[in-house]
DNA sequence: CGCTTAGTTGAGTTCGTTCAACGACTGTGG
DNA sequence: CCACAGTCGTTGAACGAACTCAACTAAGCG
């Protein structure tokens, strides 16, 4: 589980970024592309299992994921984990921490990860000389605070079979809009990740995602999951989808 | 229910305005506050039930709450609402709907609110000419985006007790934190609300206020509480509190 | 005075939990 | 090469937390 710093070796390029070209991700003016390009301090990687960003840390960093998944979470004293959201290629990882000091949560990456490594305190350039970028940096944080709607109303108020679905047709969203659909999705994570996410009990998640499979809308093996049917899902978890357009990449 | 449309008429100018002067909010310096002050349009006043935001609106709206009490939501298909958050005075109100477009929740009022009116379109302009300001708004997001994480892992991993205990807590101290606190703190709202918000029915919503009103740590009374014993409260929800120190008034 | 809303309480049921045991697979060291 | 431990997934059985159903009180309001 180790996890290499901050490299000045960069590998991918602003301009050529491979996430930069799917359809989701606005089109940036070349002076925003600049001041990104130069804003990007390095490039980190991570392997499976390896912890980005502990609670209560106060890190001079802010990222965004350039491939891989991780997943974000908070515990409680006596070790109860409840994860809070999951982490895709093109999201901002960090942004609370940046912005208001301390993290209250930790990230833990999913998949072997890399990473775009920014300065925190290049933020406020970004705020004071490209506009555009600072209210795109808002639209990033309004969107995750959708995503988290939308989870509070599936623990609060769904049902373990719809809970489940929620959050497969929601990861299976996320992963197809950008571009992780070689044919098929499939999700890197262990039923524990998907028992701490549900706010269920293992063995009742166990039993929740076999009805799923018994259905035939996915397929679980080894350590990830594939969604067969996402439409139905959706209809099981009575989930309307995203409906989000095009986003910016930062 | 009679909601008023942003009347021209102010009452309460920003530079005056009876939150700044407390102490959880930043001071703002005169260029700002002088823009802050242009940007309101208007003041809106709401009786309690009145829905202020519905989802699917495209609102040209964007407040601040200047006094009162209210929530958002979300409900499914069949009924079932889940409370997402609480607003209380010094909250933006509606920045999801203004930032990326249509609402994908509602806002409602628990007491009578005066809200202060900000056009969607100068939003732009406060992040071109302001970026302090610019900043504050995404600071106020993260703050959202925190408030929601803790929610999560209240309905996720902790017992009917606790949740109920937390947030209690975590209203109380809210209220406090803008100066609602006569001598005591009362909140207002049923018990509807409070299961609405925790993912319990309502019936044993009540069994377990019933529990923490036994143990003398709330009163309830008519349609609202009083917190007699908000550390004990957190001490039961294991919660640390917000660990926050000052936030900007927009 | 009847009507509505909010809160209360008991009884029986269901959904999800804990406990326990086991199989499949992976990596590791002798 | 095999023995071993560790992780992950699976299943049954018993238990418990939270649910639904139902009935009732108290308060507010026309």
């Amino acid at each position: 589980m180790s996890l290499v710093l901050p490299s000045s070796g960069r590998r991918v390029s602003c301009e050529q970024c491979p996430l930069r070209g799917l359809p989701v991700f606005r089109d940036f003016s070349p002076g925003e592309l600049a001041f990104v390009s130069s804003f990007k301090a390095g490039e980190m990687t991570a392997e499976a299992g390896t912890t980005i960003l502990s609670e209560g840390a106060h890190s001079a960093h802010l990222f965004t994921l350039l491939s891989g998944w991780a997943f974000r979470f908070k515990m409680l004293d006596d070790g109860r984990r409840q994860i809070l959201n999951y982490i895709l290629p093109g999201d901002l990882v960090g942004l609370q921490g940046s912005v208001i000091g301390e993290m209250e949560h930790s990230v833990e990456a999913l998949s072997p990860l890399v990473l775009c490594v920014f300065q925190r305190d290049q933020l406020d350039e970004l705020f004071r000389n490209h506009p555009g970028l600072g209210f795109d940096v808002t639209w990033l944080a309004a969107r995750e605070e959708r995503m988290l709607d939308d989870h509070l109303l599936s623990l609060g108020r769904r049902t373990a079979l719809e809970r489940a679905a929620y959050l497969l047709a929601f990861l299976h969203e996320r992963a197809v809009s950008v571009g992780l659909n070689g044919g098929r999705v499939t999700i890197p994570l262990t039923q524990q990740h998907v028992a701490d996410t549900l706010g269920l009990s293992i063995v009742h998640t166990n039993k929740t995602l076999r009805k799923l499979s018994n259905k035939g809308l996915i397929h679980w093996q080894g350590r990830s999951c594939e969604v067969l049917d996402a439409v139905e899902l959706a209809r099981i978890a009575g989930w309307e989808g995203p409906g989000e357009s095009m986003r910016p990449l930062i």
